[in-house]
DNA sequence: ATTACCGGATTGTTCAACAATCCAGCGATC
DNA sequence: GATCGCTGGATTGTTGAACAATCCGGTAAT
């Protein structure tokens, strides 16, 4: 779900001769990459921690070279920083840094949902509003959380673009390593719950210009919030 | 210019006690990657084209490996494509990227301008503008194209995002990439010259309304231009 | 306290090898 | 004659080892 998509259009059924269809299995260093997304999204590696090749490469059984793709992956999309000559670590929040995040999403998220998007993609949205719902109702802290992101994810999945849809995902991924679970609180989820429901009614009922208003204050609103839980 | 900008905030000064400051030397393999976006920028490398490890390890004297770790970068700004046990080859057009590249325009460079910018900020858009001029007058078609990325560069640069800066200069590469000199000839560039004239006059004047109107109606023509120039 | 130096550790890069995969050509089969 | 399967060559994917370059901490000298 968090991982990029763009090259993801293979095929995973089987054909109607019964021969089966060629799987695309990930190279080693992408499984690399993966786990160490992974791990980086679960809480396993904190900001500013370090990683050193050698220690992973042995941990996963692979070889060093094949970890240092995968870190330069990880690094391009900014979920670790290299130092040069000094190693790599997980990527931590400058000054600042919040409020640059924040405006990458209202520009791709306003101009996504200003645009409107198909009824299929609509519904989409509305899914990701009522996962939400459902995820409350059971208390689940964990899946209110990702409901929110698939939220926002399918708000930008509106505009049918690629290069967005990634843009997003890389995001998205860098706000769950930043913004932990223990950054929020349940108290902190029950506020867009019913502001996502507004966002979903004014899109479905093709009221754009309110959508977008309404999602514009919502991540101005979140930028606050989080910008006064990150000390200042 | 068109490199990503993210970690150049070294300085490259010399201290006052005249010791020499750490100059930051770029590692092999990003001058590898400098070295064939230089080569993409200018045409030397078509789109479909086809990178061979080997070849390029020998021709740049470098080691496969490292020609690997560019081949990565460049594959993560979308220059490249990697077809698994294929090969690399140089990324092409498929049909609606057109419209995708533009979509990701629209969003940052409407959402930049609106929010409008520092004195400063505008000053170099400003000047992004006269430097088209000048190289118009000097009838230097070179010059008029990387004056126009100038100018969508400075206007992104309005919203003093280090994220929405790279996003720009990755999406500013993919165009130099696909649109190339010979797509556009001097008939097609003096459009926008006075049109970013405009744009410009409004963002100075305050008017970030209109600004973001008239930038809009831009990207909307260009994509159109664009689209009936690539085929359809 | 500051400076200079030294040794261990880690990264950057190269090289060589091998496995896995793909591709083109070629013959065998129906 | 077209399809199928095979085989050989070429390229990529991955490994392991080696070495240079660089950084860091500690120690000694001033």
């Amino acid at each position: 779900m968090a991982s990029a998509d763009q090259e993801s259009s293979e095929r995973t059924g089987i054909d109607g001769a019964g021969a089966r269809m060629r799987l695309r299995v990930p190279s080693v260093a992408e499984r690399v990459a993966e786990e160490l997304r992974y791990q980086l999204a679960e809480g396993f590696l904190v900001p500013g921690a370090k990683l050193t090749e050698a220690t992973i490469a042995e941990d996963l059984g692979v070889s060093r070279n094949t970890v240092r793709e995968a870190f330069a992956e990880l690094a391009s999309e900014r979920l670790l920083v290299r130092h040069p000559n000094r190693g790599v670590y997980v990527a931590t929040l400058e000054a600042g840094d919040i409020h640059d995040v924040y405006t990458v999403r209202r520009a791709i998220e306003v101009s996504s949902i200003r645009a409107g998007g198909s009824p299929e993609r609509i519904a989409a949205v509305r899914a990701a509003v009522e996962e939400g719902k459902r995820a409350a109702v059971a208390n689940d802290n964990e899946g209110l959380g990702s409901a929110n992101q698939h939220f926002h994810g399918a708000i930008v999945a509106l505009a049918e673009s690629g290069r967005l849809n990634t843009i997003m995902a890389q995001v998205l991924a860098e706000m769950r390593l930043y913004f932990h679970k223990a950054t929020m609180n349940a108290h902190f989820y029950s506020d867009w719950l019913k502001e996502n429901e507004q966002i979903c009614s004014a899109l479905e009922s093709g009221d754009l210009e309110r959508a977008g208003d309404l999602l514009l204050a919502y991540l101005n609103r979140s930028e606050q919030q989080q910008a006064t839980i990150h000390g200042e």
